[in-house]
DNA sequence: CTTCATTGGTAATGATATATCACCAATAAT
DNA sequence: ATTATTGGTGATATATCATTACCAATGAAG
């Protein structure tokens, strides 16, 4: 991902707070800035999104529907950076002994946190400190953390593999909707941070069933449990349906097909892994043995 | 929620790529800037944190703990950021028609989208775009859209509130902890969006079992998944664990506390709003009623 | 209808922030 | 020992940006 269109963080502060505050002079207050300044600004980053963020409503503004998008993203992020940043000021050195163990969302939620009591009943001990987030490894090194990752990026020097499964990925839907899905008349749904995904799958499965219409959401998450609520069909990887499947949430009719990527598990090799560490990892390549 | 805490986003920038890059030149490279801009940025935004982001590793550098989990917050910000600015970009008046329907994560997962498929087979011509996030309702006046929000802020003028139902919270877990539980022999699940609030319940539940550790994740939707996993003992909504606790994955064993705010779906009140959005609201009104 | 207090937008200018250019110290490889 | 890296820092020139004026448009009050 390019990361060319972030504009400048003040620019969006100033936008996040005039739709806030509702008119661009309470805004200016609460910034202790004048409304010029704010104005400026965000008539700067309508530019660079390249869409009004603002319509004219009487003497006052309301959002448009980009702007409405778009605040609402700023917010959640401003929240998170905010709350990350107060929480590293207090738990200043909380986090002795602990293994940080970071991971991405969809797969933490489907699959690791739904197993992690298993490791925990067995080494009671051993706390482990959950972080999400994937995509490429942050630094050449940092703290004795395993990753567990979808190898979908150049690994940085200074980084060993410890690889667990290949990714496999296919079309998952509620049971009663199997004979809708053969019809090719469903619901494709995707999810933004995969774009091309049924692209891509469609092309590989020429004889596969078309879908009627697509349906996008903003997180992976979001769609694979609208697809166990029966509004669609996902395309998902094995690993996030596999407990749904088992539960006969989820039936996956075609299987799930290679898609060329792996996941593994990611750690410093400068600095040796600490027993605790080595233990977790060695449960992670067990409990990931029959994917 | 304090907003002082957030740095300025070019210090972020500087310090998120230095963090993927990992060294300071190669950062300053990849942002056309001079290695002594890119580093005074580092120190000054490790100053407003107030740790270290770096340390010193032979010539380069590495994380710090703290480090590691603000770059990681930064990652999966600006990923958002980026990626909705871009699709805001390519979705120009894609949306035509459709019902902007806002909802916080948790409710949007474990309640609403469950239940959404049924309004989608009753209204198949409708679609509802569904929008993740909470909090405040953003603008005095915005598009039509609903946001169904937990109603613990100030609600806005210019916007109508249509109630929906009182939130309870009461601790659960999965059904085999309940003895331990009894005994307090049981992890208190907390997330960071709201820390008070085991603190909060325990203070008006004088006779209830006390935690004999607690443990924090990022994200509420990361405790309610670790609750029903057996890790421990969560602190939730009943409206997000109902639909485990019909399925046996959860029990309930105290049952469910008003805590004093309300959950409502708020809309703009000076524009109508048009027939979809009306059944919209009232099919969530009909299935809200017996929470 | 007029007046007045709002609203947001904009051009020019001066204050502020900041990137650059030097340096320096420390490390690693040759 | 030499050289090419790394990151850090002080002074200065530069460029950004907030302010100060203004203006147009709207809505309420008389």
């Amino acid at each position: 991902m390019k990361r060319s269109d972030i504009p400048y963080l003040d620019d969006l502060r100033a936008f996040e707070t005039t739709a806030q505050c509702g008119t661009v002079r309470s805004a200016a207050d609460e910034l202790s800035l004048t409304h010029a300044a704010v104005s400026r600004r965000i008539n700067r980053l309508a530019d660079m999104v390249g869409t009004p963020l603002f319509e004219r409503s009487g003497r006052g503004l309301r959002l448009t529907a980009a702007g409405d998008r778009l605040a609402e993203v700023c917010r959640r992020s401003f929240d998170d950076l905010s709350r990350t940043i107060v929480s590293i000021r207090e738990s200043q050195a909380t986090d002795t002994g602990a293994i940080l163990l970071s991971c991405e969302r969809s797969v933490a939620m489907r699959w690791l946190i739904p197993r992690l009591s298993e490791f925990q009943d067995t080494h009671p001990e051993i706390a482990v400190h959950l972080s999400v987030g994937g995509g490429p490894v942050d630094s050449k090194q940092n703290r004795a953390t395993l990753a567990l990752r979808r190898l979908d990026f150049a690994i940085v020097d200074g980084w060993s593999v410890v690889p667990l499964f290949d990714e496999t990925i296919g079309p998952v839907m509620s049971p009663d909707m199997f004979s809708d899905f053969e019809q090719g008349d469903y619901i494709a749904l995707g999810s933004n941070t995969r774009p091309d995904a049924w692209d891509d799958w469609l092309r590989r499965n020429p004889d596969a069933p078309r879908p009627r219409e697509r349906r996008m959401f903003d997180h992976h998450f979001l769609m694979v449990e609208a697809a166990s609520s029966g509004l669609g069909v996902g395309l998902v990887p094995h690993i996030v349906a596999l407990d749904d499947i088992n539960r006969e949430r989820l039936t996956a009719p075609l299987g799930f097909d290679p898609d060329g990527s792996r996941y593994g598990v990611l750690h410093p090799s400068q600095v040796p892994l600490d027993e605790n560490a080595v233990l977790l990892l060695e449960w992670l390549r067990n409990r990931s043995r029959n994917i």
